[in-house]
DNA sequence: TCAGGAATTCTCCAG
DNA sequence: GAATTCCTGA
């Protein structure tokens, strides 16, 4: 193994095939484990990649790993580093981690990407460039400041959308590139990367990082300082990444900086690596994750041992069998099949409706006799669709049937209105150059300084090149006066912060803001003031609850000097004493040890967890989300609704065979998430921007074994029986399943009767074969609208797929 | 300056 | 159908 170094601080003797020369019997902290997962948790040092399968016990097998290498002295923990990328599933890492091992889970980094990267800027903020203060933006944030800045520019808002543009900065670095790396082709790429030079000026003057910025910062940061990287390659012995074909190429570079350098070529790294991953449920390429990154790791880290994990704990076998067959229509997967020794279960159900609104009422319908049956309780019981927008009439009839429900997404606490304003006031009291905060809250609530005053201002900051805070005394009249109260009344608050806890100072700001008295005096304010009021709790709680401190840790840069090195030491009692505490924030400073103030690190903790949504979490209810919110959850009932083409498949992804593959791995992804029973359903009719779409039955049901469905409708010709002319579909198009042919009287007649008074009045109906005067004989994909404004999609294998006027176009149907 | 109504846009998503 | 932006009159 000549990439390993020895001084990494793995104990050497360790004897291969992983298991402790002292421990005979199995340590209880194996029990219970297959020959998988027991070669996975035991691994000997080196590299090694995880193909984790759905259910197959992979946050068990990473979390024990840990605990097995802290508990057989091969690791210290501050040793380890382990990286997720949501906040939930590195809050699961540690609670399983505390609940197995007596140790304190401080000493570990345990994290998401930017959590750590957060961690890193913050303890070498002056080696990266910035201010110890810095703040970060969310989405929302960096959306204003692109607008901003397009405004002050001139920049053509109709060639140039700002959500373009921020989707574009994002994805360059999410690339490692910065404006001067990103190739011009032409004009329009040569006015987005001004765009983006500008952008980056703009946010290094203001202090503030977005999420992106904090990857590629840290990145750079150990790149740019030997010292820096040194420290942490050193220091951190064992690397586990969890969800690994999610990674972009600059988080992959990231963890190839952390552990080791290039030496003539080749990869010489200190520590072992061990990824998990599985391609099968990579769906987030269209932020730039890439499964490539599988492969690439293999190689370049010279990986040795690949294990994969097979065996499904989960599901029955009814639906890993239709998992199975479905993501075995996708090409160039690493190769994995779920297995379990549980027995068939029960039939995947599959139902059909005349509308969504009847879908939503089946739904509830199931559910309502599932709990009072007995089968399933409500928080077992998951309702998954494809976007958000199916959520409303999912709820309405749940809210109708009172049914107790919960929602993921959608607005998160610290997302909402009332609370990014309250938000905005107290980055100010850290950092008055923070404009993106100064313009969001200088005229909330009213205080006479309109566009026209702060058109001015800004003029007058960019003249000046400064803040608008300290372009404020420039400007004169009655604006400046409105102006200079403001800037004062922030200067008061900040004074008036000095020395107090977080929950008075937030109190102070909110009424000295005349936030409170605002939504008091609004007739809709109540929700509004009861959230500051919780905003005041969760500040609360954050800086009394262990997650103030669990990011508190980062080692002075000394501490490398000084023998021992940390992932050496003897790490058998568990507990790491020689790990500098500092609390409460995170450490600014690496000569004074200097840290964040709490106020600082709540404002960092408010950017980098968004905040559940709803708040009585403990509460049995049913849970409703989207695919992608529920990976990584299981349930024992899981509905997954609207799976028609264009919606599950998106009609965005249909065009190639990457987006279809990434929607069927979403569907892959959606069928694995249940347990014992799962239901699918797809609606007839469905309203979509206020107008009723026609949709037909998705393809994924014709990739579905038939001997694993139950069908509760008559199975309806689907997507299958349109035969050719229909793009992307490859091997789909061919499975013909005879009902093309029907006649109208017949397709009418079959049941479901949908609900509609009257017919559409065209006639038509997806899937009838129709002639056209010119175009001759094709296939009806799709009608949207009714009476005068009624339009068809037709597929004709002549000319393609065409959208059709039905007042103007003669379209008779073929018998 | 600002409220309220009209027009427009847009759906996949974690940090 | 909802959130956001645009527009107009007071």
């Amino acid at each position: 193994m000549p990439s390993f170094d020895t001084t990494a601080g793995v104990r050497q003797d360790a004897g291969a095939p992983g298991t402790p020369d002292d421990a005979p019997a199995r340590s209880p902290l194996l029990q219970h484990l297959n020959a998988e997962q027991l070669a996975a948790v035991t691994l000997p040092a080196g590299h090694a990649l995880i193909l984790a399968g759905a259910g197959s016990g992979k946050t068990r097998v990473l979390t024990t790993r840990i605990a097995w290498l802290l508990q057989t002295g091969q690791a210290s923990p501050g040793g380890i580093l382990a990286v997720t990328f949501t906040n939930k599933a590195a809050k699961e890492m540690v609670a399983r981690l505390s609940a197995m091992l007596p140790i304190n889970v401080r000493g570990m980094w345990i994290g998401t990407f930017h959590g750590l990267c957060n961690r890193l800027l913050r303890a070498h903020h002056k080696l990266a460039g910035l201010p110890a203060t810095f703040q970060i933006l969310d989405t929302q944030d960096q959306l204003a400041a692109v607008k901003r800045l397009c405004r002050q520019h001139n920049v053509d808002e109709d060639r140039f959308p700002p959500k373009q543009l921020v989707w574009f900065i994002a994805s360059c670095k999410e690339e490692g590139m910065r404006p001067r790396d990103v190739p011009v082709r032409d004009q329009d790429m040569q006015k987005k990367v001004e765009i983006y030079q500008l952008y980056e000026e703009q946010c290094q003057r203001e202090g503030v990082v977005d999420f992106g910025e904090l990857m590629l910062r840290s990145y750079e940061l150990l790149q740019g300082n030997d010292a820096v990287r040194a420290h942490y390659q050193r220091r951190f012995a064992h690397i586990l990444v969890d969800e690994f074909q999610d990674t972009n190429r600059l988080q992959y570079a990231w963890l190839k900086q952390l552990a080791g350098d290039v030496v003539e070529g080749r990869l010489v790294t200190h520590g072992s690596v061990v990824a998990v991953g599985d391609d099968d449920q990579s769906i987030y390429a269209f932020r730039g994750a890439r499964v490539g990154n599988m492969q690439d790791f293999v190689r370049e880290f010279d990986v040795q041992r690949t294990i994969k994990l097979e065996e499904n704990y989960r599901s029955y076998s009814n639906i890993l069998d239709c998992a199975n067959a479905l993501i075995s229509h996708n090409q160039g997967r690493l190769g994995k099949n779920l297995r379990t020794a549980q027995g068939p279960g029960e039939p995947v159900r599959v139902h059909e409706a005349p509308s969504d609104l009847a879908e939503a009422q089946w739904i509830v319908e199931e559910i309502r006799n599932l709990v009072r049956s007995g089968e399933a309780e409500r928080r077992e019981i998951a309702v998954l669709y494809r976007s958000n927008a199916q959520s409303r009439v999912i709820e309405s009839q749940l809210f109708n049937a009172g049914v107790p429900y919960r929602v993921y997404g959608g607005l998160r606490f610290f997302e909402r209105a009332e609370i990014k304003h309250a938000l905005a006031y107290l980055r100010l009291l850290e950092n008055p150059h923070d404009d993106t905060s100064f313009l969001r809250v200088v005229n909330f609530p009213p205080r006479g300084i309109g566009a026209r005053t702060l058109e001015q201002l800004q003029d007058a900051a960019r003249g000046a090149g400064c803040s608008l805070h300290d372009a404020v005394s420039t400007l004169t009249g009655r604006a400046g006066a409105n102006l200079t109260a403001f800037v004062a009344l922030i200067d008061v608050m900040r004074e008036g912060a000095q020395g107090q806890n977080l929950r008075a100072i937030i109190g102070q700001m909110l009424e000295a803001s005349g936030l409170v008295e605002h939504y008091r005096n609004d007739k809709e304010g109540a929700d509004r003031l009861e959230n500051l009021d919780e905003l005041i709790n969760a500040a609360e709680s954050f800086v009394t609850q262990e997650g103030f401190g669990r990011d508190a840790v980062a080692l002075p840069l000394d501490e490398q000097r000084g023998a021992p090195v940390l992932g050496q030491s003897p790490a058998s009692q568990g507990l790491d004493a020689s790990l500098p505490m500092a609390e409460p924030g995170t450490v600014i400073d690496t000569d004074t040890g200097e840290t964040l103030s709490p106020l600082a690190a709540f404002l960092t903790h408010a950017a980098l967890e968004a905040g559940d949504n709803q708040a009585q979490a403990g509460q049995d209810a049913v849970q409703l989300m989207t695919v992608h919110a529920s990976k990584g959850l299981e349930f024992d009932c899981v509905f997954i609704g609207g799976l028609e083409e264009g919606l599950f498949p998106h009609e965005n992804a249909m065009s190639d065979r990457a987006g279809l593959e990434e929607e069927r791995r979403l569907m892959y992804v959606a069928i694995t998430r249940a347990r014992k029973r799962l239901y699918l359903s797809h609606s007839q009719t469905r309203l979509l921007h206020g107008q009723t779409r026609y949709n037909v039955r998705s393809r994924f049901f014709d990739e579905l074994p038939e001997e694993a469905l139950k069908w509760l409708t008559p199975r309806q010709p689907g997507f299958g029986s349109f035969g050719a002319g229909f793009s992307g579909g490859g091997a789909y198009g061919a499975r013909a399943s005879g009902g093309a042919g029907r006649s109208l009287g017949e397709v009418f007649a079959s049941p479901p009767v949908p609900e509609r008074k009257e017919g559409p009045g065209h006639g038509l109906r997806v899937g009838l074969q129709v002639f056209h005067n010119k175009f001759g004989e094709g296939k009806v994909l799709a009608i949207e609208g009714a009476g005068e404004d009624a339009r068809a999609q037709v597929a004709f294998p002549r000319h393609g797929t065409k959208w059709l006027a039905l007042a103007v176009a003669k379209l008779t149907v073929v018998e």
